[in-house]
DNA sequence: TACATTTGCTAACGGTGTTAGGAAATTATA
DNA sequence: TATAATTTCCTAACACCGTTAGCAAATGTA
């Protein structure tokens, strides 16, 4: 159900409906709607610490397990997208849907450009621009959204370091 | 408005209210209520924009321009939390207002024992265990959650390409 | 003045989360 | 077994939402 129409269509009428029980039934279970999508939630951290867990369990070096840990991470997200969007606060509508928008167009010139210039200073064949604009993006976005979900008001500095260390371990790799 | 109540609880009705105008006039300049939301969206982009241009004239070289850039880019989403929501579909309802999941925990320990082996391997004292995991974790959920909102079907094996890229820069700036 | 166009409204439709209050069925008690 | 207590479940409503049809008043035009 939620796979085909997302989150934003389910209702608690349309759960009563499936359930073949009356609306209220359900707020006898569960005090709201929210309370509904965490308890889902809890059950999509639950599937991913196992995912985990056992990738983890191939490895032994630090390395290969967190290898393969982020691959475990990466195909959750692939396999349980609905879950994935539940767990992180994904989904709301957004502009994206206009691709081509022209300040993102400046925004990803901005970042390619310096991304090249550095890649040509240092001669580093190997490196794809294409594929370091993305990296990129990912990290500077992964900071911020987290951030945002955990609206953690304190550690605000220690953010700012998160984001100092991703960035100079961008540069640095992109220099060797 | 949003500020006070977020993006969930900003209805048509709402606005009519505020500029003194019934529903139907809204419906005259505007599609739809997406089509408001994409429209203040854009706004956001041209903003970022605007703020990454001045920063990247303030240097010269490309890797402080990538520095000053992401600066940029961290600094308006603080400040302009609201539309970095808006901008890149966060703000659904989600588990994370329960902080102490126990799973969210397991997670956490499994990524943060292996970096912290990693760092002991190889001795590299300067890196801090907390900041790593978060550079970590930062990487990951970027990376997922743009893919996620760019509904790219295609460029799924860039994307993996992406993420080993990203995973084995972390790792090698771990190792030394 | 008479017509045409723009402008703005009221009122409705079907949907949403949520809750009050009351039947019916079950269980416990005498 | 008959009555009381409790659980189970539903109908109906409230207040809100996005969206639209249809109409009145104001404005511009001939």
């Amino acid at each position: 159900m939620v796979k085909d129409e997302g989150w934003q269509s389910l209702s608690i009428r349309k759960i009563a409906d499936a359930i073949e029980y009356s609306v209220p039934v359900i707020y006898d279970h569960f005090e709201n709607k929210e309370a509904i999508l965490m308890e889902i939630g809890k059950e999509g951290f639950k599937s991913l610490a196992k995912k985990m867990q056992q990738a983890k369990a191939k490895s032994t070096d630090p390395a290969g397990q967190l290898r393969v840990m982020a691959d475990a991470y990466w195909h959750f997200a692939q396999k349980n997208k609905e879950y994935y969007q539940l767990m992180f606060g994904l989904g709301m509508p957004c502009c994206d849907v206009e691709k081509n928008l022209p300040e993102k167009m400046t925004v990803r010139s901005l970042f390619m450009d310096s991304i090249n210039e550095l890649i040509a200073k240092h001669q580093t064949p190997n490196a794809n621009l294409c594929l370091k604009y993305h990296t990129l993006c990912s990290i500077l976005h992964g900071l911020i959204s987290i951030r945002m979900l955990s609206n953690s008001d304190a550690s605000d500095t220690l953010n700012k370091l998160v984001l100092d260390d991703a960035i100079n371990g961008f540069i640095k790799n992109l220099e060797s």
